[in-house]
DNA sequence: ACAAATAGTTGACTTAAATCAATTGAATTT
DNA sequence: AAATTCAATTGATTTAAGTCAACTATTTGT
């Protein structure tokens, strides 16, 4: 189960079997069932996680009860409320299952030692954040220049596997459309391909 | 000039006077007048730049030459292209000074080698990343949560420094919305006002 | 395998914000 | 200080996408 873990870290640092063992102790896992939640909105956020297996989601919820997805995390990536993980204030999001998980989790105490005991891990972080400060980066300037259609295409052209694993109304609300208008999309791309 | 840089290297970790020493090494500094570019669309963003004074923007433009402001960056943060930077392909944004500006340059190759060298500099732009990744999220949940009226009035409660710096055309930029947008809201807020 | 819950489709209508354009006002440049 | 460029305002109009609602299809849990 740690061997995931184990590959993704070392796409971008080198591990040794003692930093291994050393970097398993600071893990918890955990089996988390489709719908159960990992985080509630309004809570602080106690553990970054860890995707070993399934896909979770993590969204906000406005005053009239809209659900705003923020992100998906399928095995191999990260999901945490980060601002309530690292500054222990209550988180903006809730994360829950979107199919049954396993997940390693770290609490902010344990990441701050690891951090501190393997210097690598800062390394390891720093070059997974800058990946998602990309990535978000690119969404942003998406979200402004793209109409809908467009930004339905990309996310098609570009998170194939994603759009087979979630409902297409989660889709929507990930790209900030309306369900209707993402079937609509559907249909108008799907013709125009004919 | 390096005062500034070191301030803000010593909120996240600590440096001893050698290791100011190596780090001043790796930067150059470059003077920026307004309206010059420091980096041009299309181009390899060969540096990182960290503003000692002044401040920039960034942007993309878009075939009918729609400007969008992406980020603008006063003293004490930096610039950059972080995708052409990190991997050497065309950037996709223009940066430019809308204040005479100073900048402390780095090239990407001394960026790993200074990482290499200092660890620590691993863990000051983990953190740097870390912090901005979680603006960044903020920003793209309110870019689909807000109102017009409610981003603006967020800009304003946020970031009041710069939007006294700005022209309110490039707010709306920034905001995603159009300048006719902004004065509008502008004015109906102060009617509210009264 | 069935019932219940959830998701997707489609039409009619509304709406927030964009666009266009004319005018006024402010800042830069020479 | 005048000229020129750039920024802001405001009204009239358009438009992309949202909302609402009724219906159908698919998934999920028991």
């Amino acid at each position: 189960m740690y061997n995931i873990l184990f590959e993704h870290l070392e796409e971008k640092i080198n591990l040794s079997a003692g930093d291994k063992e050393i970097i398993k102790s600071y893990f918890i896992s955990k089996i988390l069932k489709r719908k159960k939640l990992l985080l509630q909105e309004g809570n602080v956020c106690h553990y970054m996680a860890f995707v070993a297996q399934g896909l979770l989601k993590s969204y906000n919820t406005d005053e009239k009860g809209n659900e705003y997805v923020n992100q998906f995390t399928p095995e191999g990536w990260w999901a945490s409320d980060m601002n309530s993980f690292f500054s222990m204030q209550p988180a903006n999001y809730t994360i829950d299952a979107l199919e049954d998980s396993v997940l390693l989790l770290i609490t902010s105490q344990d990441f701050e030692n690891l951090t501190l005991r393997i210097p690598k891990m800062d390394r390891y972080f720093r070059l997974l954040f800058q990946n998602s400060l990309i990535t978000k980066e690119r969404r942003l300037v998406n979200s402004y220049m793209l109409s809908a259609e467009e930004k339905y295409k990309q996310l098609i052209e570009s998170s194939l596997n994603l759009v087979n694993r979630v409902p297409q109304n989660l889709l929507a609300s990930y790209l900030g459309l309306s369900p209707a208008t993402v079937s609509r999309l559907k249909k108008k791309i799907s013709l125009d391909h004919k």
